[in-house]
DNA sequence: GTCTATAAGAAGATAGAC
DNA sequence: GTCTATCTTCTTATAGAC
């Protein structure tokens, strides 16, 4: 065991490569990069990355399940740091101006997976759909908390998700950092309006 | 010639290649896509469609080629049939209710094309980005003829493109056209609260 | 747990007969 | 303009030594 990371060697290579992965199947896409570029990028040997995956199946998975890690410790932590649910909300619109510079890069991590999951790799798809879920029950209880009931709450959220999307899709397309600013603007003003 | 269509039998041949790799690429996704599948889904042989072009990134140009002039004669004819900027804007939105079924199932042919050429092909992003340029210069058109300066016209076409790319890749990612018929609706509303 | 080597197949691209 | 055959490279997956 390593005194620095509570991680064991072997938990310590399998995460290596899966943020390895992680990083390469944002940048390049899932079918883009292949078993060989994971080699590479991490400097492991191809066994290696064997012995913890079997295929590369194996290592979307786990990407997908690292990030869905990652993603319910973000709301936990905006949970603990946060009091107000409009300025929890909005701390989620703040996220995409945030990570603006990659999503203007390569899009939104979980729309761009999504997207190329959903043609013709249906099963995977649904995997990776449950990073929107996570949000979406998340924004779902802000609304609530605003006083929304629960059906209006998840339509709402859905739609933020959606303006989301559109925001990153499009300013990748463009690469236009402006426009991503300038529509998190009308978005935060979106969510001020918002009344139950 | 052939008397019916005015094409030639090259121009046929060409043609039915590229109407074959159009739905390919967008059911399936360019990179998913193989030589070979387009091979098969047209019932041609191998060498005649290298005839008609060398490589498989050649046959994606000329598929980007035929969905600008189909998007170039839409357009036209929307601003035949329709007299009313409101009404031709209104129009556009209506689209995506139209392509609902395919939108839920394979997303927007433009916004999933771009995303995926994005990682990775930046030249071929751009050359698709071009479906998006003339849905844009034509809604700034529209807008402007409402009586907005041209400034935020451009402004409100983009994010009316955004707004659909949002709702596309959320209904997609859900494969839930009820999503997508009242996001459609929200969006007529904008349109319609749309002051000069 | 780490590494090298390779099998088996699919991919894109090309040559040349008809 | 149409078709068959093949070359080369890349890709996934596996076997097995250390």
């Amino acid at each position: 065991m390593s005194e620095h990371t509570g991680l064991s060697k072997g938990e310590r290579s399998r995460l290596h490569i899966i943020e390895t992965a992680n990083r390469l199947f944002y940048e390049r896409g899932y079918q883009q990069t292949s078993f060989s570029d994971i080699v590479e990028a991490s400097g492991m040997h191809r066994g290696n990355i064997t012995y913890y995956f079997r295929t590369k199946n194996e290592i979307l998975q786990a990407v997908i399940a690292h990030r869905l890690e990652s993603i319910r410790a973000l709301l936990a932590s905006w949970d603990g740091d946060i009091p107000e649910p409009r300025e929890r909300i909005k701390r989620f619109v703040q996220m995409i101006l945030i990570s603006g510079e990659e999503i203007v890069e390569y899009g939104c991590p979980m729309g761009s997976l999504n997207t190329e999951l959903g043609k013709s790799e249906a099963e995977l798809q649904q995997e990776s759909r449950q990073m929107f879920d996570l949000f979406r029950d998340w924004l779902t209880r802000q609304f609530q908390d605003l006083g929304l009931r629960k059906p209006r709450a998840t339509r709402l959220a859905l739609h933020l998700l959606g303006r989301g999307q559109g925001i990153s899709v499009m300013a990748h397309a463009y690469h236009d950092p402006a426009y991503l600013k300038n529509e998190v603007l009308l978005l935060k003003r979106w969510v001020d309006d918002v009344k139950a």
